[in-house]
Parts: structure tokens; sequence; C-alpha cells
DNA sequence: ACCCTAACCGGACCACGGTCCGGTTAATTC
DNA sequence: GAATTAACCGGACCGTGGTCCGGTTAGGGT
């Protein structure tokens, strides 16, 4: 009975040296074939020779082919949140609260169509990893909060985040083919009037109806 | 060079009776297959099998599994439009804008709700029959004019319907895990903000935070 | 009644996501 | 440094969506 002892200051062993590299080499084989070829030329059997290993192991990894897309998303998806967090002006902290909002909805529109192929291929592994909606909503009822706000905050966030988020969506409907500005525009406007200010700032030349 | 005469009568010969035979007994059969054993378990074999007919026909009839489950969804979505169209008030014409509005969210939330797993399963495709999405952002924008409403009317529609339509992202996130109560009520409200309409009715007793 | 052609049918075939299990290798213990 | 063990590796295997092409049939024209 070799029992193991508790190791609690050496962390839980959590990776071997080779598991290790070949995550490495996987990501790496991944991250290429979508920027040379476009997500949907990423295949498992394609990845996993490009790094030199066996598709068994690509699943062990990451689960399914949307982890792996998931996973390739993480880095974005870190990158937008800390800017969100710690990042300048009018995203970050520092400014009024409608400004941060109106920049969080330009900001998350951009990251949106950007990574949008991989969104779509990570599915909701994508949104799994680190809670990925539920950071956009928290921060978008924290800011309505600050703008008082009343009401099911909790709702009016997630309802306010659905626009932003739906652009991804493969369906060719609505919110898709708006041009960036005017979902840009648009979105300012619907937070504007949510939150009561209506005149406060350019709402554009925008035709009357 | 048999030139075929113009049949401006008689139609374009649109269906073979076989074919029209065929369609009719895959549809049926992947109604069934559906009620019995839920989505998932709809295969695209064995609904031919079911049929009675080669795979290759049930792929040349519905284009593809989204495609199939599409035209399965087709008989609800026609229901729901002709209620908004034809029905009775308030979802129907004769009500007040704002009154019909609200129906609507109520309306198109159950039914999507109700008809998820179909609609995830036909993707791109459910959208594309008789333009679900733009039909009813249409209505959307219709109302809101009727109430007066400025701005980017069209955004502000698609925007509005963003947050009931999200409700069936396979997603785990924000919107889907509202109980149905909730998101009328929230969704409601988000409504009255937009046109301007605050202390109408009942905002019901939420918490302000 | 016969023929002609276009449309249709069906099942063999392919690609890709995902699973499994026997052999291999890294870390740990003595 | 040898033994032990647990984790890892890899490629053969399966099910399903989707394609293709040779044989068949419906239905109009003569």
């Amino acid at each position: 009975m070799t029992e193991r002892p508790l190791q609690l200051l050496s962390g839980p062993t959590p990776e071997r040296r080779d598991a290790a590299r070949n995550r490495e080499a996987l990501l790496e084989a991944a991250r290429a074939m979508v920027e040379q070829c476009g997500v949907d030329a990423v295949t498992m059997d394609a990845v996993a020779a490009a790094a030199g290993v066996g598709k068994g192991t690509v699943f062990r990894r990451f689960e399914s082919r949307a982890g792996l897309m998931a996973a390739l998303l993480d880095f974005r998806e870190r990158e937008f949140q800390t800017s969100v967090l710690r990042g300048p002006p009018p995203l970050g902290p520092g400014a009024p609260p409608l400004d941060r909002l109106l920049a969080f909805g330009e900001g998350r529109l951009r990251y949106n169509l950007e990574a949008a192929q991989l969104i779509g291929a990570a599915g909701r592994a994508g949104r799994r990893s680190a809670g990925v909606a539920s950071f956009s909503a928290q921060h978008i009822a924290f800011l309505l909060r600050s703008l008082d706000v009343g009401g099911d905050v909790g709702y009016l966030a997630a309802a306010l985040l659905a626009p932003l988020e739906n652009v991804v969506l493969d369906d060719p409907a609505t919110l898709a083919d708006y041009p960036l500005e005017r979902s840009i525009s648009g979105w300012a406007d619907l937070v504007r009037r949510v939150v009561g200010r209506v005149g406060d700032a350019d709402t554009g030349s925008l035709a009357r109806d």
C-alpha cells in the first residue's frame, strides 16, 4: 500500500514533460494551420500529423476539436479581459462608467468579428474557458449599477451583451450584415436609451426612420 | 431540337409523383423519430431506412441534415408568423403597438424554447427558409416606428431580437439560464426603456440590485 | 402503344470527429 | 541505478454526414 504523501507545496504534479512538449507542439501547429489555411481546413488528423503525434494524443489534451479551438482562443480572450480590467481608459478603469460601457461595446464587437471563425468553431467550449460570457455580462452589470440603472440589472446586462455576441452566429440573419460602424453607433444608442441618457452625445446623423 | 413550349399556366412541373411521395414519407419518418427519440437520434441513414428509401434521396430532397430539420421546423414557423400577421390581439393586429411588442417578445421566447433542439439542429438553414429572422426583425421595426421611436430603428429591432433568439444557443452562458418568467419581464423592461415609456406598467417588484 | 429524355433513385464510397486498448515512457522510491 | 507504477502515446477502428455515378422510371410527344 504505497500511499501518496500529501504534497501541498509541490502542487498536483500537473503534467509530464513529454506531455507538455506535445501540448506546445500541437498548439503551435494548429495556430499555424489556422493562419495559413483558415479554421475550416484544420483537421484533427492534420494537426496531429503536423505535430508529429498520434491522433489520440490530440483528443487526450484538448478533448475535442472545439476544445482545441477554445485553447487557441484562450490567449486572445485573456488579452481582452486584461485590457478591460487593467488597461488604459476608456476601456479600462478610470473613465466615467458610460464611456467605459460604450468602449466595451466597441471593443467586444471588434474582438468578436476578428475572431469570428475561431469562436464559431470553439462553440460552447470557447465560452466555458474562464467563464467568458459571464465575465462580459458581469462587467456590463457592474457598469450599469455604477450608472444607477434600476430594475433587473443582471438580465439587462445579458440582453445588452446579446447583440454584440450574436454577430458571430453563422446565421446570415439580421445583425451579421450591419457594417461595423453602424453596429457601434446603433449599440451606443441602445445603451443610452437603457441608461436613460438619450441626448448625451452624438447619436450621429442617423435618419429618423 | 425539341424546344419546350412556354407553359405559363401549368406551372414549372415542380415535382415528379414518386418524388413527392418520398418527400412525404421522409418528413413523416423524421417527425416520428424526433418525437420518439429526440433530435440527436435522428440520423440520415436511419430516416432513409425508415422511409424505405436510399440515403442519396434524402440529401437530394433536403440538401443536408440541417435542411431536413429546417423543413420540419417550417410548419411551426409558419404557424407563428400567421398568428402574428393574422391572429388575435395582442399578438396579432388590433392591439396598441406596445402591447403587441410585448406579446411578440413573450411569444417568440416561448416558441424558441419549445423548438430549441430543432432550431439548433437546423442551424442557418432554419433561418433561411422564408427569411425567418428578417421577418421578426421587420415586425419589431414596424412596431417601433408605430411608437415613434427615432434613431436607427433597423438596428434597434435587430438588437431587441437578439436576446430572444440567443436563448437557443447551446451556449451554457448568461441568457440561457434565466427562467422564462424573468426573461419575459426583463425583456419587457428593456423594451420600455428603448421606447421611452419606463413607468407605464408593471416593472414587477424586482430588486434594485 | 411506343420511344425518348430528363429527372430520380439507391447504395457504394469518402472524409472527418471521436473512442479504445496494448505497448511505451517518464517520474518516484528504495 | 534498478524496479515500480501511473500516466501517456499512437494508430487501428467506428459512426455519421455528405458525395457520386450507373441503372431505373415517370411522363410527354408522336
